[in-house]
DNA sequence: ATTTGTCTTGAACAATCGTTCTAGACTCTC
DNA sequence: GAGAGTCTAGAACGATTGTTCAAGACAAAT
């Protein structure tokens, strides 16, 4: 029963995460992969198999945080508030080392879903996730009396999910503070 | 004073277009670049530059149509309308051959703005551009009547501009009609 | 018809791509 | 301590990357 693997699987998977949600799939070669998880390029590909397969092992792991995080917010948080600090979660990684990221989800939507049957699905489903957690808040929101009678839970749940698909898109591409600030302020409007 | 360009230069251009809009800038090779522009690999470098600069006459081009679109629709429609045509202008290409390839700008905004100021420049004008657009249908339909009057035109308009990115998001990566004709009716829902 | 200068062509460049393989290093069991 | 078996290390694989170059093809000017 010879040797345990010499590495953290999990520290190195999430190396790999930052350098896929900073520069994309297809920016990102094994070169630097192997750099940024101190890892042999043979050991990362027996651990975790091809490029493809390490980048989808990262985009579950990032994919479990956001589930996480969503969960925690539920069950912290009055919904109006949880919903603006899924919002606010987009920003964080904002001020904290200059680099804008966004959503590592939202950016592998648009670099991969539409050629990759099975990262559409991971993608789709994590949408498909958030506008749910959307639809309950509203719900719980309207019962709880802060959020207005005549907003329908499904139709703004959609809503509040394309604005901040639109939100995470600006924080990479267009970070100006008082532009999101903007985006949230309005987005939230519809629950008024 | 000998000899012209023997290829269309506007045509090969589109070509290109087309090509990096679909698979995106660093999974679009120069040698498939070179197949479905038809134009030698020389020529090409002698004609755009390299790879990036041709990626950018490419974006201007786009961006240049972009404008054209957006002109006409305000010359031609009321501006709710306008306003709406915009949105549904990014399905057209959803039903045509199948391929769902949203935003070009929008695509590229994800994959490249974040590293590069050039290109983060043209994105974030193109950005800042809707939006203008759209404050001026706010104030516009204001006006004339059929939007309402505690609606303010640079809120609305910010907000519009979130949403559309978000749509054009949800058409590269999860393009079922319902759920887009689901976001558009809530984004113009912010105008009542 | 020769010259001129740009355009086209396709081979060739070094560098890097993702991936594999062969040694050697190491920990455990017997 | 010998053997077994998995891990690491880094060289090496062929293929492809973006880019350049030298030679030939062509249209206009002389």
């Amino acid at each position: 029963m010879p040797w345990e693997k010499q590495f953290d699987k999990q520290a190195a998977l999430d190396k790999a995460l930052q350098a896929f949600w900073t520069r994309g799939y297809e920016a990102t070669s094994m070169q630097e992969l192997v750099d940024c998880t101190g890892v042999n390029r043979g050991s990362l590909y027996a651990t975790y198999g091809d490029k493809r397969a390490l980048f989808i092992s990262a985009l579950h792991m990032y994919d479990d945080a956001r589930r996480r995080m969503l969960s925690e917010f539920e069950a912290r948080y009055p919904p109006r508030d949880a919903i603006r600090r899924v919002f606010l979660s987009f920003m964080t990684g904002l001020t904290e080392d200059g680099s804008n990221r966004g959503c590592f989800i939202t950016n592998t939507a648009l670099e991969l879903a539409a050629h990759d049957a099975e990262i559409r699905d991971i993608v789709a489903t994590a949408q498909q996730d958030v506008e749910d957690f959307f639809k309950r808040m509203v719900k719980c929101g309207k019962a709880a009396g802060n959020i207005a009678d005549h907003v329908k839970p499904a139709d703004a749940a959609r809503g509040l999910l394309a604005s901040l698909l639109g939100f995470v898109v600006l924080v990479r591409s267009r970070p100006e503070p008082a532009l999101l600030q903007g985006v949230l302020s309005d987005a939230l409007r519809r629950l008024d």
